[in-house]
DNA sequence: CTGCATTCCCTGTTCGGACAAGTTTCTGGG
DNA sequence: CCCAGAAACTTGTCCGAACAGGGAATGCAG
């Protein structure tokens, strides 16, 4: 507790400082048990929901860096959640395939993002959490149209 | 462009994570030219509005953590940013001071970060951002209510 | 005053994120 | 077909962030 690193300059700007740092570092937190860092879990849930995909597929959804994607990817596998191989349609591509390993990680992965969303809203109304997602729309709508 | 990680996992929390992304990067494009890094924009903001003071200090305002402090100040340190003196009464302490050459910088920071703001909000009506603001520090404070 | 917990700082390590530069492979216009 | 440019990946580098561990100085209880 006890920060207001708020000197005057930006409030608005601040406040989505310290939100993301907080966010952030819940969610570090709820995955910790799960052994994976925060981001990690996003590859994850992207490969479960969509299924094997090239590297730069994942880039592109998640808006990550490919060099990010590279390192990413190989500290996933060193643990066995994930595995690549090649494409067959492109040798300069490789598919990323989800292990079965890694979905017995899943349950637990959602379950703490749904924590994470639980603690996040914490006690709101449904109507105010529409407000809330409409707000934060409106900000990354503004920030991407800033480029 | 093009973008949507949400799986259906979480929507405010994956909102959160884009706006934080996306304003990251927008702070770190509008620091460049002045070759800062974001976070130690925050440090030199905190130094020239407070003054000179221990690491600790910053660490507790900017809710930062020692180890990243110790590095960041020895970055600004080697550019000449910074400089640290032995604290006069613990000899435990070191004080960090804002250099002359660090308060040139200093226009030129404190307008990034108000075109960071400008462009953050976009159009908004002043109301408007007075939700907005509102709707971060519920959120914030839900955070850190979870601890 | 002594002993011990605390405070303050530092180092090592790991990771995500971003930029630059380079390699291999693909693709499309001529 | 051929080649220039684009695409996909990789590596190197730097930085912020976080955790673990540790050393030095301080402060407090007894």
């Amino acid at each position: 507790m006890a920060e207001q690193p708020d000197f005057g300059a930006g409030p608005i700007s601040s406040a989505v400082f310290r939100v993301a740092r907080a966010h952030k570092a819940l969610a570090a937190r709820l995955l910790r048990e799960t052994g994976l860092r925060p981001g990690q879990e996003l590859v994850l849930m992207t490969l479960w929901h969509d299924g094997p995909q090239r590297q730069v597929d994942l880039v592109d959804k998640l808006d990550s860096d490919a060099s990010t994607m590279v390192r990413s990817i190989a500290r996933l596998e060193k643990v066995g959640l994930v595995h690549k191989e090649p494409s067959p349609t492109d040798r300069r591509a490789t598919i990323v395939h989800a292990t079965e390993a890694s979905f017995h990680l899943r349950d637990e992965v959602e379950s703490a993002w749904a924590e994470l969303e639980r603690l996040t809203v914490g006690s709101m109304s449904r109507s105010r959490r529409t407000e809330v997602l409409a707000t934060l729309t409106d900000l990354e709508s503004n920030l991407s149209a800033a480029e």
